[in-house]
DNA sequence: TAAAAACAGGATGTCAATATCCTGTTTAAG
DNA sequence: CTTAAACAGGATATTGACATCCTGTTTTTA
């Protein structure tokens, strides 16, 4: 349903919601996060490219969110690493449906909508704030 | 968001839907859905395995539907041939998040089971009564 | 200014989804 | 029973997502 690569760059995002304080390097979150830290890294390129993270080169440097958690939401991370993609003309380019998809069409993209407001919804803040008793990345292995 | 063979597999029912008096070769279905001929038939067979639609060999014959169309739903066409998966467990193998998802992968999982339930409410035959007035596949290209 | 920390990014490998081709098997009609 | 229609299915490209490796560049600290 949704790549890997989403997958890793939220566990990575939340992580640095989680730390806030202080740059975290590549390598860190990588560990934190089960991630392959290579893959990470061209992952973490991604989402400085789409302003959701900011990077230190240097001593003391490293990975950190652009914005706070509270105005950041699963959407904008998942839009940045791999856009969720609504349906906006027929896929089968017949000419009559025009703008207007059919049913088919317009209920599938209507599925999509709904979960995109489904992410739009939530900000990594309140993924933090959660009632949930399971703090996101936190736990023996 | 979704599998081009998902696409294909929902293409061809509807077409089916539209034509449930006779069956459909599967050449037929290939064209009018504009999908690859030789890749529907494997999509087909994937359909047949999972009682989706039933395939009849020999002259005369072709594709139908195995269940009436107010009796099919998108999820199980979508189901039959690229299964949502819904997230049960935790993707880090965290166990102290045991059986319950940290608020991250429940939020992910609950905007999957959003898009699930919309496909779940729509049957075949109510796509092709949609007041909407783009018949489905039907138009010039 | 030297050196180490840490990201930058090109080149490359791997694998599953997508797509095609071709030959075999079943079936109905004549 | 013969034949042509139509599906069956194995073998084989093609493509892009996922992943790794290795060397280069920037930056901070001492």
């Amino acid at each position: 349903m949704f790549s890997q690569t989403v997958e890793y760059a939220l566990r990575a995002v939340v992580h640095l919601a989680q730390h806030a304080q202080t740059p975290q390097k590549t390598g860190d979150i990588a560990i934190a996060t089960k991630v392959p830290s290579a893959y990470l890294a061209k992952v973490l390129q991604g989402l400085r490219a789409k302003e959701i993270v900011t990077m230190q080169r240097g001593i003391g440097g490293g990975v950190a969110l652009a914005r706070p958690a509270t105005e950041l939401t699963i959407l904008d991370v998942v839009n940045a690493v791999d856009p969720i993609q609504r349906i906006t003309t027929c896929p089968l380019d017949l000419k009559s449906h025009g703008v207007k998809l059919c049913s088919l069409h317009r209920r599938i993209d209507n599925a999509i909508f709904e979960m995109e407001k489904a992410f739009q919804s939530t900000t990594l803040a309140e993924l933090l704030d959660d009632e949930n008793p399971s703090v996101p990345l936190c736990g023996e292995s």
